[in-house]
DNA sequence: TATTGTTATACTCTATAACTATA
DNA sequence: TATAGTTATAGAGTATAACAATA
């Protein structure tokens, strides 16, 4: 028999809802962003923040518009973890000598401090959530997930 | 050499972002749901209001706190999407004679014809978001998905 | 003209706190 | 006391429209 979610709440006819794979990521994506969220709070810092966090880090300059693209989200929308990171003192925002247009981004002190603690988390986190899955079931999970995303439509 | 984001941006250095499960999850899950958003503009309804339509349809008579429940959201969320539902005309309430503290939900015909065309839409979305998958791929995806979701700790 | 950043505004999904009514 | 529903409010993440500055 398969692996269903039938068996949570058994009153309930599901009508082939659970056949829907989107609402299964949808629920995982949720109950893994509330979770984090929480253990965050200390740090005053979302999940979104310390994915943006981590590349600037990784990146020293780089630009909103290059984060825009790699998380396939708008420009207004990064600036806005921009600017919420800025006002923490988690970043700083320098104008570029090359294209005065763009503005380069630094990590600050306590910008690596807070990502330092966080990427603990979520890896703990993430080591949780797929612990029910042997070594070769996350290394597959990973496979057919990036696999899927690589193909994914993109939003325009 | 294993599938990476990494080529999407190959003037970023990801540093281990993307060996980060839940970064794909996320964008997948974005991904999806704004393009179904955009097909569903036309019958006025919003992702999570069709699942939950598609509950009430399969279960006539369902309590709020049933549905809130399985999709392990809170009852005022439910109830969130119980009034907008109610408001388009898609769905109606009816005090229980049983527990006149629960009130039972009920499809309308527009709840019903909504409901027909929306699950279209999500099936055709869903094929084409795994089209890059063997068959064997697929159901190996939703085995690992929802075994993760099984065991996934509760927002409790 | 095209790109970068910005501001203003709005929508979707979710939560917590506090309330009413009923069991 | 516990449960069902409700109201009010807030926060995270996202978008579009419109603008200024620069290339």
């Amino acid at each position: 028999m398969p692996l269903s979610r039938q068996a949570v709440t058994p009153e309930l006819d599901l009508d082939g809802l659970d056949r829907v794979l989107g609402i299964h990521v949808g629920t995982i994506n949720t109950l893994l962003l509330s979770r984090l969220e929480r253990q965050l709070e200390t740090f005053k810092v979302t999940p979104k923040q310390v994915a943006i966090l981590w590349l600037v880090n990784a990146n020293p300059g780089v630009k909103q518009s290059d984060l825009s693209r790699f998380f396939k989200i708008e420009r207004p929308t990064v600036h806005q973890f921009v600017r919420q990171l800025t006002m923490n003192g988690h970043l700083v925002s320098e104008p570029s000598k090359l294209d005065r247009r763009a503005g380069g981004l630094w990590i600050t002190e306590t910008g690596a401090a807070t990502l330092t603690a966080a990427r603990e988390i979520i890896f703990t986190d993430e080591a949780d959530l797929l612990s029910p899955l042997t070594a070769d079931e996350q290394a597959e999970l990973y496979r057919l997930i990036i696999k899927v995303y690589l193909s994914a439509p993109s939003r325009t």
